[in-house]
RNA sequence: GGCGGGUUGCCCGAGCGGCCAAUGGGAGGGGACUGUAAAUCCCCCGGCUCUGCCUUCGAAGGUUCAAAUCCUUCACCCGCCA
């Protein structure tokens, strides 16, 4: 099974330029990009498709390059969406290009000696660009009819209008293939489907400066089986970075899957192979209240993300948190450790105890003392597991398991940590 | 530059002087059932010092006993015309 074959497999292609001269390309190594914009921090585990599939092409052999959009993030792209980004400062993009180019690094190896990755920042050539430069000898090749013609920019007329900041990104995109193609021989570039059109447009520059041509292939853009967004919880997105998803918020985002995604996920996400992956849709199809595949697919991605120990800790934490057995019994060993995945608050034996509703908000699981008071009518509020239905309620030193910790929790699953010093 | 339409809570979208913290839908939260799933059903969904009070309906002023609703100015968006 080739490369393009164990994609197809897997769900990850949506479009591709012609696909049998793709194929024949990557009989041999050839060299690849995609392009991450540094809107936020941090990537988070939509990012992750596309960077695992460069993973997938390096493991196969290819040449992987990661560009960090330090210019194109300045820019903003207006694909996939129907309202103008808000800019953000050069010191803020600056910021979070750096945390971005380590996230990347982290899932390529750059120690290979035969097809070691390589990271760019496609400011490294925008940036000495002047603007006439640009106009002249990039922007002569582009058509605005083609431009206007893109599914990105006719989606914003449509929806209220456009900026010529963001009208202008596929050329930026295009540009820094065109350069990746000069300097690195770059002649394939992956991104999201809904990259396909700055892509081409990248193709579409190559040949006519370069007379060259090159591949693209996108991957389709997740969704759940609901058709909801994928990466998306309560609290907001996962993120890759510990400070902003704590590895026990991830580890807890994919166990709770929906069955009907998690074979997909499995598809997507794992690197085991196909008997592995057949193995553990057996089991889930069998009895998915085992959740063996859930099991499988977290502890592989947060490994992968959080390293091994990570893993471990949070999953010991969730079973003693989770588990069925009364958590006074818990030693103070396997309770501190447990609550160390979960987000904490100390409070101070000298000083007078919050009330419960108090105590709810100052921990975060809840957003305000209203919401407080609203959980613990509907009867959603408990402390060390069991239900605490009076907002009066004050803990007592009892309170507290082993002398020191209490566990509150929100519902099924939003647990807090209280200490006592 | 002119004329007309619009800006409502996380999103969409009603309301068009008091009965409005503001209809409805979606998203979200809790409960029941389950498997830390889905579906379904019930409840909730601005804040607080919570039988009351405070802050919200683009911004600032004004009229009125009373404004999201009326008036003025400003900002932004969308049309049509120049």
């Amino acid at each position: 099974m080739n490369l393009i074959e164990d994609l197809r497999w897997r769900g990850l292609i949506a479009q591709s330029t012609d696909e049998t001269a793709l194929i024949d390309a990557l009989k041999k190594p050839l060299t690849l990009y995609i392009g991450f914009d540094p809107t936020a921090a941090s990537l988070h585990v939509g990012s992750l498709v596309v960077l695992l599939v460069l993973r997938r092409f390096q493991l196969a052999g290819h040449n992987p390059i990661a560009l960090v959009g330090g210019a194109t993030g300045l820019v903003g792209d207006p694909s996939g969406r129907n309202d103008e980004r808000t800019l953000n400062s050069s010191e803020v993009v600056e910021g979070w290009v750096e945390g971005i180019r380590k996230q990347v690094a982290a899932f390529l190896d750059f120690d290979t000696p035969v097809n070691p990755a390589v990271v760019v920042n496609n400011l490294d050539w925008t940036a000495p660009l002047s603007a006439i430069e640009f106009l002249r000898d990039i922007g002569k090749h582009f058509s605005v009819n083609q431009m206007l013609s893109k599914e990105s920019v006719s989606a914003r007329l449509d929806a209220g209008g456009i900026s010529y900041t963001e009208f202008s990104y596929q050329v930026l995109q295009s540009y820094d293939f065109l350069e990746l193609y000069r300097r690195n021989n770059c002649t394939l570039q992956l991104g999201g489907s809904d990259q396909w059109g700055n892509i081409v447009a990248g193709l579409d520059l190559i040949r006519r400066v370069e007379s060259g041509s090159a591949h693209a292939l996108t991957v389709p853009l997740l969704a759940k089986s609901d058709g909801s967004k994928f990466g998306k919880t309560a609290g907001g997105s996962i993120w890759l970075d510990p400070t902003m998803t704590s590895p026990y918020a991830f580890f807890q985002f994919w166990l709770n899957s929906e069955d009907k995604d998690v074979v997909n996920f499995l598809k997507i996400f794992s690197f085991k192979s196909h008997e592995e992956i057949s193995v553990l849709e057996e089991s889930h199809n069998l009895n998915p209240g085992l959740r063996e595949a859930h099991r499988a697919l977290a502890q592989e991605l947060t490994t992968m993300v959080h390293g091994a120990d990570a893993t471990i800790r949070v999953e010991n934490a969730a079973r003693a948190l989770f588990g069925q057995g009364d958590l006074a019994e818990l030693d103070e060993t396997t309770l501190a450790n447990a609550l160390a995945e979960l987000p904490r608050t100390v409070i101070s034996k000298d000083q007078e105890f919050p009330t419960w509703v108090e105590l709810l908000a100052a921990t975060g699981v809840v957003d305000s003392k209203s919401a407080a008071r609203r959980v613990i009518k509907d009867g959603g509020a408990y402390l060390n597991n069991e239900k605490v239905a009076s907002e009066e309620f004050v803990l007592t030193k009892s309170s507290f398991l082993c002398g020191k910790y209490a566990v509150l929790r929100k519902g099924k699953r939003d647990l807090a940590a209280v200490e006592l010093i």
